[in-house]
DNA sequence: CGGCTGACGAAAA
DNA sequence: CTTTTCGCCAGCC
């Protein structure tokens, strides 16, 4: 493998995890994205997996409202993850976002896709 | 070093 | 409609 070509997937790996980090910081509050709108905006538009797998480690990571990133169908399946498996929906109440069976109500309402509203 | 896994998602069958 | 397959790629065994 070639020092370049080394170099290319080192930067793509730092830069991915810190775009990550960056766009879910900048979702407002009483708003959520998915994992692979994110992806999306990131370049790796079938990276959806890695965009949950880089939140997964974002619990050392401060200042990141995981809660406010579920999938693409506004489901939480992140909830498990959290404190206690009700976390997750209790924060997006809180911010006014509603919930229900583990799902975002109205998704298409509170989607908010980094692409658009970026620019 | 090889294989398996996973906060996902889209396309194919 | 449901199920399967593949892409993505860092970490773990």
């Amino acid at each position: 493998m070639s020092a370049r070509k080394q170099e290319e997937k080192r930067e793509s790996n730092n830069d991915f995890f810190q775009n990550v980090y960056d766009v879910v910081r900048l979702i407002p509050a009483g708003r959520a994205t998915s994992y692979g709108a994110i992806a999306s905006y990131l370049g790796s538009k079938r990276g959806a997996r890695q965009v949950g797998w880089a939140m997964g480690s974002s619990y050392n990571v401060p200042n990141i409202p995981a809660h406010r990133v579920v999938n693409k169908e506004g489901v939480l399946t992140a909830r498990q993850l959290f404190e206690t498996p009700t976390t997750m929906q209790e924060k997006l109440e809180a911010e006014g976002v509603e919930v229900k069976d583990d799902q975002i109500q109205n998704w298409n309402k509170y989607f908010w896709d980094p692409e658009k509203e970026l620019t």
